[in-house]
DNA sequence: GCTAAGCTTTTCGATATGCGGAACGGGTTG
DNA sequence: CAACCCGTTCCGCATATCGAAAAGCTTAGC
């Protein structure tokens, strides 16, 4: 899944490292001898690799078994709070959810990709595999329409060209000139929909964030089951909340 | 064992990457010459380091200025979430903020040290500077005596060893034997208690919390203001709280 | 209580590879 | 227009990284 390009100018040692680290991400814990194998290099390239981790204080080891640190965590914090708008998306996510009984969420564009900085849910709310650091397609996300819908073309095109508009169900968004309808229908709308495009059986909705100069900083949605997101409640209860959320929202961040 | 000598087997290239990710880290966003001038290595060293670390995804540019990913996140969440027990925790520690109205925290050792996993402040809890991810000191922390207080005296003397017992305020413990009589004091109560002994004005009682092998895995801890941690409340109320949490999380852990 | 097997750790020499410095291109400011 | 900032590229050299093999450790099996 590494889509780098050829890596001209890139320092392969760091590679190394990196994919020593990431290897740890994907298996949890492993052995040096798992990881030299699972790369092709030699036991000793493994063990001062991981030495180098440890003294930096990325992995701890624990008998012959190596794991990442939590590190990790506080610097993947500091990432989450940097931003003030990001601090102030918390409450206006819980607030949501507790309104709506359904699990809502503040996402962000990073790498043309969306990411999950804020996540709560109602009582109600469906369990899915997502959680807070979780990237995401963002053709396939309501939030991910909505920050796209924000976004100058040349921007939006830059997204498609690096990611391309992979399908993932039946109702996912796959060609370019369905993009910018929709793209359309969510600026005249003021909110995006997303049917089921990600994941069969979900509908969401999502409305960007932006900053005192119109600049997009994010999005916040909703999102339920098919059977409980119909009707008038889908079509305008729903949207007109999420709406206001991200109205009071973009004028915290303002002041 | 050779835990004090850095750099004897380490990978001078992965140091110098970390160097330039733990720089952004501090610094929020800086350029690539600012960069270079810090760790005083040439322009073009760092440009392909941040060039490698772009294409990884772990650093994002902005302009002429770089910044650290939101991949952090998503690691950092990964190792929040890997292990079960603190999963299993989350609702705990909220649960003890709603009751008590103060903050509540799990708190796990990693390198002798203690970090913060969940946190979760009542509406009267105190503000302080501590985030989830935050490494904090062990000895100067109701959890962190929590959790030595469960760990064998080999585990102790290596953490003491590695980090000392420094000093915050008047209250802190800084010597080998008043940290004994106190884990000592620990194991007999079945709680700790910190009183200022990191930051005045703070006091806070912690639970250890345990798997079924009685391995200590982490611990349950509330802290608040010296004027209303105090009385009956603070000696009697509190602890049984706090033991109680701590007890129903060591049953969920075990099923 | 011994050997064997698994693992990590260390050593060491060849060579690939990261490094610095200088030159280049492209904006922005005076 | 020139000076100055930024990032980018090129290239030769020294060195830090690498792999293979052998040396240490533990644990397991008999």
């Amino acid at each position: 899944m590494n889509s780098a390009q050829p890596g001209r100018h890139a320092v392969k040692t760091t590679d190394t490292a990196f994919d020593i680290v990431e290897s740890l991400w994907e298996l949890e814990t492993a052995s040096l001898g798992t990881l030299a194998e699972r790369h092709g290099v030699a036991k000793s390239t493994v063990h001062r690799h991981l030495a180098t981790l440890i003294n930096r204080g990325y992995v701890v080891r624990e008998g012959d078994e190596y794991r990442l640190s939590l590190k990790f965590l506080d610097i993947g914090q500091f990432t989450r709070t940097r931003e003030e708008a990001y601090v102030l998306a918390k409450p206006k996510v819980r607030e949501l959810a507790e309104k709506t009984d359904e699990r809502a969420q503040f996402i962000v564009e990073e790498n043309g990709r969306a990411v999950y900085v804020h996540m709560a849910a109602g009582d109600h709310a469906v369990t899915t595999n997502t959680y807070v650091g979780k990237h995401a397609p963002i053709h396939a996300s309501a939030a991910g329409l909505a920050i796209l819908a924000k976004m100058d073309e040349a921007t939006v095109e830059n997204v498609i060209e690096r990611h391309g508009l992979p399908s993932y169900t039946e109702y996912t968004i796959t060609t370019r000139d369905a993009l910018y309808d929709e793209l359309e229908a969510v600026r005249e709308r003021g909110y995006s929909v997303n049917d089921q495009g990600h994941i069969r059986g979900l509908r969401a909705v999502g409305a960007p964030v932006c900053d005192r100069n119109d600049e997009v900083i994010g999005a916040l949605s909703i999102s339920g089951p098919t059977n409980r997101m119909q009707g008038e409640w889908f079509d305008d209860k729903l949207p007109a909340l999420l709406c206001g959320s991200a109205n009071e929202l973009e004028l915290n961040i303002a002041f």
